[in-house]
DNA sequence: CTGAAAGCGCTTACAG
DNA sequence: CTGAAAGCGCTTACAG
C-alpha cells in the first residue's frame, strides 16, 4: 500500500519461515526463547536467518515485545572529562548487558531541561540517567507520573524524590577547605562555575561561606564564577590577584580551572604552593603530571556510571526499584598546596 | 490479550482523538502534517494531547513510518578527549535537527567491530559515525548490502567505498617531522598507539620511518607503541631515554602521551625543549597551557562531528548521498620544541 | 480538510 | 514443541 522507503536486506521473519519450512512463530522463538524450540531446528533456523542475513526489525520487535534496549543519559556535556568517563562506562556496562545508550547533551543549567530529557524517551529510552539535582517542574511531574526508572548522579540531593548515584557536594569542598585552613590559610578565594540551575555549585559556594565564616577566615566573597574553561581559569585567577593580591589559596571547581589558574600564576611571577596554594577538583589525568601535581578532589566519574547502569539494568530487566546509593570523593594531596610561606608579603 | 508491561501514560492516539472528537488520522496529521489540519482543529488537538501528556509512541511511529530519527555513533572510546568532543559536536548538530544519537564503544582495534556496529543497526540507527578506516570485512559487506549511509571519520583511507570526513594521517605526522628536521634535528624517537587494527597509527609511523629515512636521520626504529594514557608516556619516554640517550626529538601521536612524556623528562632533569624536543597531537585544552606550551598537530575534532552530522541527516531526509570531504590538520608550534641546543650531550 | 481501513514486522498467549 | 491468529500503536494512501 505505503511505499517502502528503507530497502530491507530480507523478507522479515516470513521469508526466514518459508526458507526454514516452519512457522513465523518458530522462528521468533528461535530467536527470543531458544529453549521452546528444538534443537536442531532452533540451530537451522539461526543457520538460515544468518545466511539470509536477517535481523529482526528493531521498531517491531520493540512495538511489540513494549521493550527497547535502549537507554538515555542527559548529560551537561561530553566536552568534559568527567561526564564523558561516566557515560563511558555507563556505555560500556549496558552494552555487554546487551543494552544501548542513547545521549543528548543539557548544558549545566538544569532549569529548563525537560524537553531534551522527553527527547530520550521519545526516542525509546526505557530508563534515563541525570545529572544533578531536577530542578525542572516539568520533569519532576513527568518523572513523577511515568514511573519510567530514573537516577540522578553526581549530587546527593536532599529532595529524595529522585534516587540519586552521588556524593555529598557540600562535604567535599568542606573538606578540601578545612585541609586548607588546616595548613593555616587565611586569605581564600573560590573559582566556581555558574550557579544558574546546577546545584553542585551551590553547594560548593554555600561550603565554600560557611567554612570560611567558621574559621573567621577571609574571602567569603571572593567567590568568582566562570564558565568551564581553561583560559577562564587563567583570566578568573589574574582578576583575583588583582583584586585580592594577599590570597594564598584558591579552590578551583574543576582541574579545568586550576590548571588555568596555576598558568596565570607562573606567568605572574607567582609560585606555586610556595606563593599561592591551588586545589582542583576531579582529578583529571594530567592532574598528578603538571608542574607542580596538583590537589585535587578525586571524584569516582566511572564508578557512578557502572553503579547507575546496574541500577537501572535491574529496574528495566527484573523491576527492582532503583535505591540512591552515595560514592565517596576524596581530597588527594599532592604538590599544589603547602602551608602559606613567610615569603608572601600581605 | 497479551498483558501490558508498560503503563503508557495515555491511552494513545486513540485516548486523544476520542477527547478532541477528531478521527484517530487527525489526530495523527496535527502532529506530522500540521498543513493538512484546519488551524482551529490543530490547536484544539495538541492543546488537548498536551493535557493529557500524550506523545506518540516511539515505536509504533517508527514502524509505521519506517522512520526512526537515531543515528548511531561508533567510536574508540568516550574516554578520550577528541572523540568525546566530536561526538558531542554530532549530538548537539543532529539534536537542533531533531534527531537523536546512540553511541557504542569500541576500543580502537577496527578488526572486529561488526557486532557492535551492528547493535547500532539493530537499536534502530538509521545512519552511522564511524571512526577510521573499515578494517573488518564483515562490516564492509554489510555496509556494500544495506546501503545505510555512513561515514568515518578521522581517517581519509585510500579505499574510497565508505565515504570519510577526515584527514590525511600521514601527512600530517610527516608535517611534523619536516619540521623538526628542518629545526636541525637528527635523532628521533615516536610514542605511538597500538597499530593493532589502527590505520591512523599505521599511518603516522610508516611517515615518520619514510621522513626519517629521507632525510638520512637516526631513529628510524625508534618507535614505541602503548595504550593511550598518560603514565604510559612518561613509561615510554623513560625508556627512549634510556635506550636512546642521543634521541633530541619526540613525535608523540597524543597529547596524553606528550604530558606524560613531558613530566618524565622533568622527572629525569631533562629541559624541554633545550635538551629533547616533544610534538604532542589532538591540541586539547591543555596544550597550550603546560610549561612548556606543547608543540602538536591541532585536529578538528569537532568540525568532523558537525560535517559528519550534517552530511548523515542530508542523505537520510533527502536521500543525498554521503560524500568524502578533507578537513585539514595545524602543526601549532608553541615552546615545546627548538633547535637541538649546543648543551646537548651525545 | 477529514475518516475508515490497511498494514508496518514482529511476538506471544492460546490451542493443539 | 509448533502454528494460526491477534494485536502492539501508530501513519498514510485512499476515498470522500
Amino acid at each position: 500500500m505505503d511505499d517502502k522507503r528503507e530497502q530491507r536486506l530480507s523478507g522479515g521473519v516470513a521469508a526466514v519461515a518459508k526458507a526454514a519450512g516452519v512457522s513465523k512463530s518458530t522462528v521468533s522463538r528461535a530467536f527470543n526463547l531458544p529453549d521452546l524450540v528444538r534443537e536442531d531446528v532452533r540451530v537451522k533456523i539461526l543457520e538460515i536467518a544468518a545466511r539470509m542475513n536477517y535481523r529482526p526489525h528493531p521498531a517491531a520487535r520493540a512495538l511489540r515485545s513494549q521493550r527497547t534496549h535502549i537507554f538515555g543519559a542527559a548529560i551537561p556535556t561530553l566536552d568534559y572529562a568527567i561526564y564523558a568517563r561516566m557515560v563511558n562506562e555507563f556505555e560500556t556496562r549496558l552494552s555487554s548487558l546487551g543494552a544501548s545508550t542513547i545521549v543528548i547533551t543539557t548544558g549545566f543549567d538544569n532549569r529548563d531541561v525537560f524537553e531534551s530529557v522527553r527527547q530520550l524517551v521519545d526516542r525509546g529510552a526505557e530508563a534515563l540517567l541525570l545529572v544533578g539535582e531536577v530542578q525542572d517542574a516539568r520533569l519532576r511531574d513527568y518523572l513523577r507520573q511515568s514511573q519510567i526508572p530514573v537516577v540522578t548522579t553526581y549530587s546527593s540531593p536532599p529532595d529524595r524524590s529522585v534516587p540519586s548515584v552521588g556524593f555529598d557536594n557540600y562535604m567535599a569542598t568542606a573538606g578540601a577547605i578545612d585541609y586548607l585552613i588546616g595548613l593555616g590559610h587565611r586569605e581564600f578565594a573560590m573559582i566556581a562555575g555558574s550557579t544558574a540551575g546546577n546545584d553542585r555549585q551551590q553547594a560548593r559556594i554555600a561550603a565554600y561561606r560557611d567554612m570560611i565564616a567558621k574559621a573567621g577566615a577571609n574571602g567569603k566573597d571572593r567567590v568568582y564564577c566562570h564558565e568551564f574553561e581553561m583560559r577562564g581559569g587563567a583570566n578568573v585567577m589574574k582578576q583575583i590577584l588583582r583584586d585580592h593580591p594577599e590570597t594564598t589559596a584558591v579552590i578551583c571547581n574543576s582541574d579545568v580551572f586550576a590548571i588555568g589558574a596555576m598558568s596565570a600564576c607562573r606567568k605572574l611571577g607567582l609560585r606555586v604552593p610556595e606563593d599561592i596554594s591551588i586545589v582542583g577538583c576531579d582529578d583529571f589525568d594530567f592532574a598528578e603530571l603538571l608542574e607542580p601535581p596538583l590537589t585535587t578532589i578525586a571524584v569516582p566519574a566511572a564508578e557512578m556510571g557502572a553503579i547507575a547502569a546496574q541500577a537501572l539494568w535491574e529496574a528495566v530487566a527484573r523491576q527492582r526499584p532503583v535505591v540512591a546509593q552515595d560514592v565517596a570523593t576524596r581530597l588527594v594531596v599532592r604538590g599544589s598546596t603547602a602551608p602559606p610561606g613567610a615569603w608572601n608579603v600581605t
